[in-house]
DNA sequence: ACCTGAACACCGTTCAAGT
DNA sequence: ACCTGAACACCGTTCAAGT
């Protein structure tokens, strides 16, 4: 049986390596184990010498990419005056959406699961079509102030759907905290709809 | 061989019964076919009768959830006088949160894949807490009307994740809406921190 | 100490045979 | 027409044996 020794740190970085091509290829889902090894030129067993699951390198995979896309973005965000403090959040929020964009073959590729992503797109949910109503027709009444109330539609059910997510994986049991939550959630409804 | 026939809509029904049981106790991923038939008391092939795959039915599980929500919701809608646009906003927003928080466990049973949730948690999502720290100092600076800065970062990075997803589960090539989109986000941003 | 790969266990899917 | 369950294929994980 040949047998070849690697510096462990050097043998890691090749089956990430090679995960990271096989996932941005074809998905977390249909990567296997197999295919790593196979690409990273090692047997199946040093596999499981170097991760405990194929779920615990897909964490680290994750892991590495938010970091990654982090430390540009800081990067970014120091080359804004100290102090102009809108101008941070504002080039916080565009350097994100830009961000994801950017790697957005491997962003959807490492988070995205299924394919039934729970879309914001109005068009095939129902619950989201809801929220394009009541915008349309409150801005067709005067009552909001929005240029595109499609658009506002998505970013307001993102907001709250991704904090109702947030709820509840933090598990939250304190009534106090759900409503505080709730509440901010409103006025960032009424703030954002009346304009400035 | 014991058979036994029942109506179609009804095996169908008890397929469906079981594997939302299970789902709500273990959750998606260790949802399996056997187990499944054994509570459905029907042999293996007959699931595959009733649907394609597990994949088909977890999808179909998840339709009907956000479905049966969306049904509560919009008799809810319908008790806001008409023509009062900023009060169903509100309560649909409002009654969203509850409605997820009400079903946590069945909907994060379904949707929720992955232990790794992307949360929103800036004490484990570093991108969270840049956001977090431009928050508190500015609103500390007085350049942002927000009550609770940590709060307010929670929303706002969900409206970046959901709305960066929407874009590239849309798969949108077109510059224009592109820019579109980041523009109304900035616009959300502008208007939420300078508060009314 | 690091690596190998055959063996095992589990589970999604199919299909020839039953009523 | 509807149902059965054995058989198949695939893949994550383990482990006794190799250098």
């Amino acid at each position: 049986v040949r047998q070849r020794t690697e510096a462990p740190e050097r043998r890691r970085g090749d089956l990430v390596d090679a995960a990271l091509a096989i996932v941005a290829d074809k998905g977390v889902t249909r990567l296997t184990v197999d295919e790593v090894v196979a690409r990273a030129e090692v047997a199946k067993g040093t596999f499981y010498l170097y991760f405990r699951s194929k779920e615990q390198l897909i964490t680290a995979l994750q892991d590495r990419f938010v970091d990654d896309l982090t430390a540009l973005q800081r990067a970014e965000l120091d080359q804004i005056d100290a102090g102009d403090w809108l101008g941070r959040l504002l080039r916080w929020m565009e350097s994100s959406l830009r961000g994801y964009l950017a790697h957005a073959r491997l962003h959807d590729a490492l988070f995205h699961h299924s394919q039934h992503g729970h879309e914001a797109d109005p068009a095939v949910n129902s619950h989201a079509a809801v929220l394009v109503e009541i915008l349309e027709a409150g801005t067709a009444a005067g009552d909001f102030a929005l240029s595109t109330p499609r658009t506002a539609a998505v970013l307001l059910y993102n907001t709250m759907h991704g904090t109702a997510h947030y709820l509840v994986e933090q598990n939250e049991k304190n009534p106090d905290v759900v409503e505080a939550v709730i509440a901010e959630s409103l006025d960032l409804c009424r703030r954002y709809v009346s304009g400035t």
